[in-house]
Formats: structure tokens, sequence, C-alpha cells
DNA sequence: CCCTCTGTGCCATGTCACGGCACACCGTGC
DNA sequence: GCACGGTGTGCCGTGACATGGCACAGAGGG
């Protein structure tokens, strides 16, 4: 069925894009015009995209990814979300809320800070495993390690026994931390909400710049976000 | 591509009754078994499904969704959500944000009240614009009016000139409410968010039990959820 | 041991997606 | 004014590939 995956392709890069035209697209994919305009055809008659009204036709996704993907973790995000306030209240900071996928873990909510510097993550972003608190928390508890290590900064843990070990003593403390593993200007901490049985379906984290991260707060914050995280495991069971 | 509108409802579907397998999919599409496991195999290669584990295959959609349903109303929602959080903060109530998308209006964000009593909507949802606070807001700015105005409850507006005169009463007050005119028991008051062009491109609202909205609260909530779509429609201009 | 579920795999048929090409339109610049 | 580079759209012969019937493996249940 290459036409379908050629169809999601163009949805992606119109999701991507938009609001973008028919040629434009067929150049960034690499396609036939006549492809691409066939599969804007019929994703508009499946009501995934429409014209985005102008002389010259422009597309953009509806709202059908939206009830899709929302479908997807509903359950989860509506009983996290008010957890995830009271900890921003109680920390001040901004919060996510992330799920494993694959060799990664993937943002679908957040509450920011309101201080003026502050992290400011998309929805949806991807981030390393090995390489972010919410990742380690979840490897913490699950059987797999990623294959690959790569760097981000020089504090990124390339060495697979000294990621065993770390993460050895996020399962002993409760939380995993981040010291500029992934980006050097941000820090985090991080705890996994479990399913019942004991798999890791999602992780809590409170992210700050690095230069506000204290030894101190890291301590309290941690404490805060196992908590929070293991309210939500015990909510699920 | 008619394999492109079946994949698609494929997806749909599994999104609806996640984790789902080949053989019920089958049987709700109305589709041969053969088929629908086609569409399977390439949603999963094009990384919009995934198996959910376990010995027989069901299947759940993955973050792709999310990642393009996130992208389009991105800069609306991140503007919005500030606002939104003060809204409710003042209110103390439930705060949706609605964009108009065909014959309705979207719910593409919310903020619950911590009331014991409070609405909750699906984020998605799609609500009728002649019938619903968020709808009327949107309509009052729009050029056209909706074909046929089926009624929802005792209260809902059913004809074409009260119509008229009720959004000629909105743009006159700056905001619209609902009297319980598609649930009978939820009240609202709504605001709309216009674009450069005076065109709506969204609508905020502050919705409650019909029990808790006295005409005191409607006529400060008005207010209030004015105030604040102001606030979005400069910060977008 | 049959029967009915589940998911998976094969394969002949003929539909329909492919993609080259042409066209209409709109500016810009020589 | 004409060529040229853009835009979006439409047509159509070829052959790849989606279709869907059918068969099979395995798991429970009666």
């Amino acid at each position: 069925m290459q036409n379908v995956i050629t169809a999601l392709r163009v949805l992606e890069e119109v999701s991507a894009r938009q609001p973008i035209g028919v040629g434009e697209l067929a150049r960034l994919l690499g396609l036939p015009k006549s492809t691409v305009q066939r599969s804007l055809r019929t994703l508009h008659e499946a009501g995934w995209i429409r014209p985005a009204g102008g002389e010259v036709t422009r597309w953009q996704v509806t709202s059908k990814a939206l009830q899709v993907a929302r479908r997807t973790e509903l359950g989860l995000r509506d009983a996290a979300v008010p957890v995830m306030e009271e900890l921003r209240q109680r920390t001040g900071e901004t919060i996510h809320l992330m799920v494993p996928e694959g060799e990664a873990v993937v943002l679908i909510e957040r509450l920011e800070t309101d201080k003026p510097l502050r992290i400011v993550l998309p929805l949806g972003i991807r981030l390393p495993l090995h390489a972010s608190a919410n990742g380690k928390a979840v490897l913490a508890h699950l059987g797999r390690r990623p294959d690959e290590l790569p760097a981000y900064t020089e504090t990124t843990i390339t060495d697979a026994r000294a990621l065993r070990a770390e993460l050895e003593a996020v399962r002993a403390r409760g939380y995993a931390d981040n010291r500029g593993e992934w980006r050097a200007d941000i820090a985090a901490v991080a705890s996994a909400i479990l399913g019942p049985d004991g798999a890791p379906i999602a992780s809590l984290s409170v992210s700050t710049p690095a230069s506000r991260m204290t030894e101190d707060l890291r301590g309290q914050y941690g404490k805060l976000v196992t908590q929070a995280a293991g309210t939500l495991t015990d909510s699920l069971g």
C-alpha cells in the first residue's frame, strides 16, 4: 500500500508546514506533483485536511488528527493534569508528562512555569531514553536497554556500565535526574508512573534551567515528583 | 485512492476502540479481513499504530497523530493557555478553547475547575454553532449562517430570525451565552478571538453547571471572558 | 473431537495509482 | 510584448499492486 504511505507522508508534511501548496510539497517530498495532488484530494475527501482559503490553494490539517490523538492517552492525561497542576504549584517550575514509545519518550502534556526564564518544549517532541530525566525514569523500570548511547553534551552517559549503575540508583532513589545531559543548560528530575504489571506507562518531570537547579532543590523536587508519580501509579491501579 | 480512505477509516476505528484486533475491526467496518490487515500492516509501517503487546495481536495508535495534531493550532494554543489559566483563576470555573471548523466548533484545549461538580468534555468534541456559547460567539463574526437549526433542548434557538437577533445582541454585548441550549444542565459564556481581518479564529468560554450560573455571575464571567478574548485578539494581531 | 473463534498467508483477477505531459493562469524581467 | 518561471489543475496509457476469496495454524469451549 505504497499510496497510503505517501498519503501519510503528505499529511505529515502538510501539518509541519501548513499552509502549503501542491508544488512545494512535491519538491519537499521528492514526489511527482500529480501524486501529491491525488493524495491531497484523498486526504481532503477523508476529512483530514482542508483548503486554507484564498485564491491559491493552500492546505492545512483539520482537527481529525486531534480527535484521533486524544482518544489515545486520554485517560492518562485526564488523571495526570490535576496532579501536574499541584506539582507546578508546589515547585513553581515547568511540569512535563511523557510516555515511552520505541527508543524515545514523547511529550504529551506540559504545564509551564510563570518564571521569565523557562523551558519550552513542543508537544510531541521525542527525547532520548538515556539522556533525559523522563527517559531514565522509564528505563529504570524497563527490561530492555538502548542499543546506542549517542552523546548530546559533555555530561551525557555514553557508557553502558555507567548507565546500568545510574539506573540502579534511580530505582533506589525513586526518581531520575538530568544534569545537562541532553542540553547543557537544562536540568530536570523525573519519576515513572507504573502500570499494574510494574511496566512504566508514563513519566512526570520537573524541568528548570540548569542555573536554578541547586542540589537542595533537586532533592526537594525529586521527592515531590516521586510522590506525584506514585499517586498516579496508585490511581491507575 | 480507495485504499487510503479505508486505511484512514481503520486508523480512526483503532483510535476509537484500541486496543483492538483484525477480526473485530473487519466486522465493525464491514470490510474483508485481508483488507483490514493490509491496512494495519501499512499503518504500522508508516508508524501510526503499533502492536499493543500480548499473545493476540491488538493494535493501538502511536503518538504520530499527536505530533500532527499539535503542530496545527500550536501557536494559538501556546498564546491562549496562560490567558486561560488566569481566567480560570478569576472565575474558578472550567475554561474551553474552541476553533470553528465546518458546521461546528471543535474543542482544542480545556482547563477544568477544581469544583466537584464540573463540566467535562473530551478534547476534539464538536459542538453545534447555533446551540453553544462558543458557536454563537464565532457565528456573530462569521458571514455565513448554519443551514439547519436542529433542537437539542427546549431552549435551543431553532428559528432563523431569533438567531439573527441573538447574534446581533452578542455583537453588541461582546460575548455569547448559552442557557441550556445544547444540554439542559450546562450554561456558559463565550467570546470570540478575532484574526487581523476580523474573522473569528477561535473562541474562549467559561462553562458551569446551569445550577451555578446566576444572572449576576453570568455578567461577571461575560466581562472577564470578553476581556480575555480581547487580549488574545490583540496579541495575535 | 468437532466447532468457533482468533490472526496470518497466498494468489489470480482486474482495478486504479502512477507519473509524464499539457494546459491555464499570474507575475516578473528582459 | 514575449519569454520565462512560478503557481494549481487535468488527462490518460501502462502496469503495478490492492482486492478479497479462500485456506491454514492455533487456542479455547462444549
